[in-house]
DNA sequence: CTCAAGTATGACATCGATGTCTATACGTCC
DNA sequence: GGACGTATAGACATCGATGTCATACTTGAG
């Protein structure tokens, strides 16, 4: 009886050509549809290769074709934020019709993993590597990039390198979110952004703000709330707000997270705020909230394609895409103040 | 002036080896932490890899290791979805621990996809392969599970082929979720499923329906409806159901997808029927929606277990799990019948 | 009938790392 | 001082495929 645990290793191509009774080299033409194979001797290689579960190895073929695969890396922060995933489902569509396969690995909003991340994937000489940023330096990658692989960011803009992006119009997003509650009427407007030192963030701050002073706008200054990180954080910090006299009459939050958080903690008033987030999110028509929307799987399909060209060979000065943002008016933000 | 396409290619151990004045090998295990370097040799090697810029070639490493990779991939329907990203979630995490990465690709839920993707991933030489199968038959992988590469499929059984599985308990949440709307009252209850084909849609009518015959109730029967694919088709025919006289007094939906498409036909509504929709989602608690819930990451990290356990050499029969269920109230449920 | 061109095949080197085996230098112990 | 153990380092084969070049055998044109 043979041992249970003996591992069967796939069989080779050396072992396919020994019992079609050819050369390696011929059974390697064979299966490859090179020319120059007999019809008679390409049918009985793939024979032996059937009879034998004969399958391709990969990581041979890609080591002596050029030790380059054909895998693009992604490391975002959290698959499970809609935004990401999103993404990611616009960058995996996009490569694969270039026959490309995506690795993904999350970062958990963490620099260090993040670095740590990029490590694996390079060695591991991905084609590209698509980088939706934690860490806030990425002057590490700067030898990389001028080593033959491509990096593209997504949604934040690279730090001390210079590298493709594909961003959002965050600033012009949030000024139209704060000029859409001016001419609802609003003035005592809050204002729930996620952490300040994040780009992205910072741009939605800065665009409101824009509005509110192009507006002459200073009733909203004592309803800023920054470095709101969580769900839980954002509900918390809403309550707050709707208890403070006077309570503002608007709120706009800077991002998903931040959009359920705020409409946990208003949840049961009879009196709600108006509320407009930026993103979209599912049921957001259902719930009737307002929002700055953006289409983020074009922002990852973007970016797949910047990827791309890049690959087949395109050089020249990093380039920057601008996804552009629209306001979906679905009631919550244009509640008229109290 | 140098051509400006030169690629530039990775300085290999070789060159290493050169500019350090040692052995390939002596380099190898310089950067390797083997014993038996000197330390002056060591320092020497790793200057020398630093000022060449050397990152390893994880390619040639596998090839020579084993001819088998870090990675584990991941066949899914549809990342956008959050049950699916949530399952990637929890896998990638589990498989982080072990030093393993994830590749994901889609299947858009196309069997033809499903198969081709499965065979660049075993291309790939990939240690594990999960699976979210969209495909009917998966007879095809029968030699490939032989063959040393584990298979685990998640919420869907595996058909004509004995590999690991990871499942919802999908009747007996149905089951509850029918208990449910019988307690509060309810008699004509509609059921919304999608395509009965698939087996996780069969067990929760199957399990609602065994609900309904276990209390003698029979008024559901008239408002059955089944093989309702999309959002948009869910919201239409949840708008007449309610069109019918007399109409349903409560609906179970059988998925978050038509969960949702429930929603949007209520809208509106001043008197809306029960609802008790399959799989939790972000902001149900906000729109007050009773759901079947289950632990969608859980599912994803004891797949990976498995896929972990099986990489690791434990061979036996194959072992299926079932992550359970439980009814979250949150009010939609709970209302009486008109 | 001869020679050039074309077809089918095989031998061998190669991609970039690691495993095995061998060789040298240097102490140390008796 | 000779034998021996140990630390260090290198030579070479190897993983499984593909690229290059060489070779034997057909054809067809002149």
């Amino acid at each position: 009886m043979p041992a249970d645990d003996v591992t069967v290793r796939r069989p080779t191509l050396t072992q396919v050509a020994a019992l079609a009774g050819v050369s390696l080299k011929t059974a390697s033409r064979a299966l490859n549809q090179e020319p120059n194979v007999a019809p008679s001797t390409g049918r009985r290689v793939r024979d032996a290769a059937d009879l034998l579960g004969y399958r391709l190895n990969g990581i041979a073929r890609e080591l002596r074709r050029g030790a380059t695969s054909a895998l693009v890396g992604l490391v975002s922060g959290d698959l499970t934020n809609p935004f990401y995933s999103a993404v990611a489902s616009g960058i995996e569509r996009e490569l694969r019709q270039h026959g490309l396969l995506l690795i993904t690995a999350n970062n958990d909003e963490d620099a260090m993993l993040e670095r740590s991340l990029v490590d694996a994937f390079l060695e591991r000489r991905v084609r590209a590597l698509l980088v939706i940023p934690s860490a806030d330096d990425h002057e590490y990658l700067a030898i990389e990039g001028n080593r033959g692989v491509p990096f593209v960011f997504l949604d934040r803009p690279p730090d001390g390198l210079a590298a493709d992006a594909v961003l959002i119009d965050n600033a012009g997003g949030a000024r139209s979110a704060g000029e859409h509650l001016l001419a609802a009427g609003h003035r005592r407007i809050a204002l729930v952004a996620d952490l300040a030192r994040m780009a992205p963030q910072r741009a939605r701050i800065d665009g409101f703000v824009g509005a509110m002073r192009a507006a002459g706008n200073d009733a909203w200054e004592p309803y800023l709330r920054t470095d709101v990180h969580d769900v839980r954080h954002a509900e918390r910090t809403v309550r707050e707000l709707l208890a403070l006299d006077p309570a503002p009459t608007a709120i706009f939050t800077t991002n998903n997270r931040l959009t359920t958080g705020a409409l946990r903690g208003m949840r049961g008033r009879t009196d709600p705020p108006a509320l407009v987030g930026f993103d979209d999110f599912d049921l957001a028509d259902v719930l009737g909230t307002t929002v700055v929307a953006h289409d983020m799987t074009a922002l990852g399909r973007e970016a797949a394609r910047l990827a791309y060209e890049r690959i087949s060979g395109h050089s020249g000065p990093a380039r920057t895409i601008v996804i552009s943002t629209s306001i979906i008016a679905r009631g919550s933000g244009e509640r008229p103040p109290r």
